[in-house]
DNA sequence: TTGACGAATGATTGCGCAATCATTTATCAC
DNA sequence: GTGATAAATGATTGCGCAATCATTCGTCAA
């Protein structure tokens, strides 16, 4: 009897309306991703990382692109959820209230990514910013630089906690003082990066080291320093942030805090997925992935 | 009475079930997208595209990532077909027969994204690649540069025609020996470029010029040149392909061939969105975008 | 053979909306 | 005021499936 339903379906080419099967069962295989940024190297990895776990199951990963804007993320959340989604991931802590409500009410396994430290709606896996800030510093500290500057572009609250972090360390010893913290809302990149060096320099020539809140804003710094002949890491240590593939082919290689963007994706889909299969059968719900410092010449001063 | 209506909705938060109304209508809000790879840079400029030229709109992108298989291309396809999509749009020509009838059966738009040459199985926006890569070659020929080399990564389609073209501009000079020819079906990335150059040279010394198939490959190739103290121009020119935002601001700047993503995306989306409204309204169905070549000083040399 | 039980199969209902048709109400010219 | 037309409103049906219930069939022990 199977046997002929299914050589009947092959026959017809017959396939299930997914609409139908949702109104009816109140249910769908789509599982939605809420990301700040599409553009932004950083979420390509974590996305690497959910797909490959989602790869080969009936799920189908559904993005949304928030643009770091919390009200559009609300309102994502509300077309996500009245889709009747069967898990969602959502970047962050920093929903609204409303959105939090939404997602606290739905009737799915919900995962927060990219962040660690408030307790989770549901479920969690990411690292602690501050920490990664301040483990920077330290290790520009420890490297002997002693008149650190930091900039930082489009700051949402997981990049203002790494520059938290990082004054925090610098305080610490004594080695702070405000003006060479360069932020901007702009959107990062690496002519951002140049620009934003620039302005650090022209506040306080004394600068002999520098944290990036992010790759591109890294690139950018190492690019201007060499086009102001600012040997580094001699004259000026650059420390980065995330550490994507391209900085350690840079010359020279820039040291970062790498963050385990794949791993995220992967953990998050995988809790997700385990969630859905068996409720409440996720022990460990509030993970954090840590970070790891890749030091590489960008620091290395000789002596 | 509508506005009695409209205050019920707002008074019991009532929002319609997407599922009931796809049921209902045989038609969604949906508009399917399908991308090679996600985790490519060139395909972000596309996505901000078509994100700008869906906003404030009803509808909703839906992402398909296809990892540059037809075959998964064909089954997403049915995929999105199934969840009677209001639109589609379908990166470059080389479906599968299967997928291809049935995008041709589609009942809605598509549009055929990053490519020209070919008729579309509707609509299509983007640019010749053999074309673009020609005009590589016959700048480098035009600088002097008389030993021109090339060097490529994931070799889709385009990607092979745009090597073709550059192989066909050096062919015609009498300056092409296909040893100097270096490909890989590994996908591209920075520390690839290097790797490529390096081969490159291992192949014939005297190479004076590489064209770099994508700019990750280019940056790497900038990086190993600078790591060997080849300097560029002089001993080594390089055109990169696609010119995102960081070739401009590398040391020394990147010749690029420009590609116009983001317009690529707008277009795209702007043509669907006009169709969907009216049926047969798009008059130009089949657009050449043209490529730019952008000349900075990794391939300007002195004299 | 009989009865009892579980598995396989068949028939029915309702999910929430859009589309269609049937009805009522308003609008206007004469 | 009348009739004719358009607009607004109301009632009904069906989209294709999942869930539920009702039935039949097969299996086995007594």
């Amino acid at each position: 009897m199977r046997i002929r339903v299914e050589e009947a379906i092959r026959k017809l080419g017959y396939s299930p309306d997914p609409a139908a099967s949702a109104l009816a069962s109140k249910v769908t295989y789509n599982i939605g991703l809420l990301l700040p940024s599409l553009t932004n190297t950083v979420f390509e990895d974590v996305l690497e990382g959910i797909y490959q776990g989602s790869e080969d199951t009936r799920f189908f990963i559904q993005i949304g692109d928030t643009r770091y804007s919390a009200l559009k993320e609300e309102a994502l959340i509300g077309t996500f959820l009245r889709q009747k989604p069967a898990g969602l991931i959502v970047t962050g802590f920093e929903q609204t209230e409303k959105a939090r409500g939404m997602l606290a009410g739905a009737h799915c396994p919900v995962v927060q990514i990219m962040d660690f430290g408030e307790p989770p709606i549901d479920m969690s896996v990411g690292f602690d910013h501050e920490a990664a800030g301040y483990a920077a510093a330290r290790h520009l500290i420890e490297c002997g630089y002693r008149t650190p500057g930091a900039v930082g572009a489009r700051l949402d609250s997981r990049s203002r906690r790494r520059l938290d972090g990082f004054r925090k360390a610098c305080q610490e010893v004594g080695l702070w003082d405000e003006h060479r913290m360069v932020i901007t809302p702009q959107s990062s990149s690496v002519g951002l990066g140049r620009h934003l060096l620039e302005e650090l320099l022209s506040r306080d020539q004394s600068v002999d080291a520098v944290f990036c809140n992010n790759d591109d804003l890294g690139i950018g710094a190492l690019m201007e320093a060499r086009r102001r002949l600012i040997s580094v890491p001699e004259q000026l240590g650059i420390c980065s942030f995330h550490d994507m593939e391209m900085t350690q082919h840079m010359y020279p290689a820039l040291t970062a805090i790498a963050t385990p963007r794949f791993q995220i994706g992967k953990m998050a889909i995988d809790m997700l997925l385990a969630e859905i299969e068996e409720p409440h059968s996720v022990k460990r719900r509030n993970i954090d992935t840590g970070f790891k410092l890749v030091v590489r010449d960008s620091t290395r001063r000789a002596g």
